[in-house]
DNA sequence: TAGCGTAACTTAACAGTGTTAACCAAATGT
DNA sequence: ACATTTGGTTAACACTGTTAAGTTACGCTA
């Protein structure tokens, strides 16, 4: 009576994936997903140490593909400057098409994420260790003039994680075009690390 | 029988507030604010229309802290450079500072938010709305180059919060110094916005 | 002073949640 | 042919937010 060719485990993190990317993670309920792909929600608890578990899956899927997106945005420019811009703005644009995946990276609070640790995450350092090396180089060249690469690096990152954060969480005012307020913050972001002299 | 001098909404609120800020918003359950305080877990909606309310309420209190510590801040200075430097650890000293208070600002998500809309957050507006001014004297001055003071202004709000939320969801990588992290941050955020010649 | 109204609170219940323990049937290995 | 493992089930526990209905006690008026 195989439901399906494909194996429980996968329908099990298709249907999750599916209500977490449209309803958010309140409305994912492991009876819900059971009644979806017709199994008792216990038999979720094979694959899935619990729900946690079960959610800490997909957002390894999600953090992956980002990764993926910004080395390939990064692979495809050359020079110092021009690779920066491209990592953040593969971040940016990674956030902006694809809305449900982005979100959830963010979506569980430390709290239940800490059962599941760090090492998951390892895979999620890809995308900024890219950046520190980007930084590192534009040290090197004397675009860029700051300390600590690595910091400035995840400084980066959680800038541009506060911007699109406030965006998808509608904390902006109405008057404010969305698509203007990400490009004038970026253009900051960037500006923020590249050289200059200052008039005193 | 009076169990206490204070009236029970704001008996309701100090435990809310209490859990809330040591346990998080999983941890906060009518049932749990009503044996705390020694009352059943229906009376709450004699006093608050749902949970999603109370929360509100008490997220609606640290708004207001944080709105009046940003003006306090930008009063004790003068000079406009001063005054935006003055705004902005001001918005950081009392995320770090009052972490429970901060945190709950941003602890519930949108959905919830909805039912309790915008004219609440007017408010919220205090602080961003100081900063913009700032800013646009900023400009005047020739001290600041920059189009939208406006959306500047939500720019730099969403960066700093971006920090904060990095910093408090422990995102940050283990061998970052927290109080350097940020310090750099503010510093690149900042110089992001002051006027600059840059050597191309 | 009796009676009414209402304010403040409670109990019981509904429908849902994550998770565990115990059980069962079919497939597989020897 | 028998034992073992695999893949699932049902029932139950201890929670959750919320509603409806019931109770108690106080204040006001006649």
């Amino acid at each position: 009576m195989s439901k399906n060719q494909s194996t429980l485990r996968d329908r099990i993190l298709e249907a999750s994936r599916k209500v977490l990317f449209s309803k958010g993670y309140d409305a994912l309920s492991m009876r819900k997903i059971g009644k979806e792909i017709g199994v008792s929600a216990t038999s979720i608890y094979l694959y899935f140490k619990n729900k946690d578990h079960l959610v800490h899956t997909i957002i390894e899927e999600s953090v992956e593909e980002l990764s993926a997106s910004i080395e390939k945005g990064a692979a495809r420019v050359s020079g110092t400057i021009a690779r920066f811009e491209a990592i953040i703005r593969s971040y940016v644009d990674f956030a902006l098409d694809q809305p449900e995946k982005y979100q959830v990276i963010y979506m569980v609070r430390p709290e239940a994420m800490g059962r599941y640790p760090k090492d998951k995450f390892r895979k999620a350092r890809r995308g900024y260790t890219l950046l520190e090396s980007v930084i590192r180089q534009g040290v090197d060249e004397g675009v860029m003039e700051l300390e600590h690469p690595m910091i400035a690096a995840y400084s980066i990152w959680a800038q541009l994680h506060g911007i699109i954060d406030v965006v998808y969480n509608q904390r902006l005012d109405s008057r404010i075009d969305r698509s203007q307020f990400i490009e004038e913050s970026i253009d900051h972001i960037v500006q923020g690390f590249l050289i200059r002299i200052t008039t005193n």
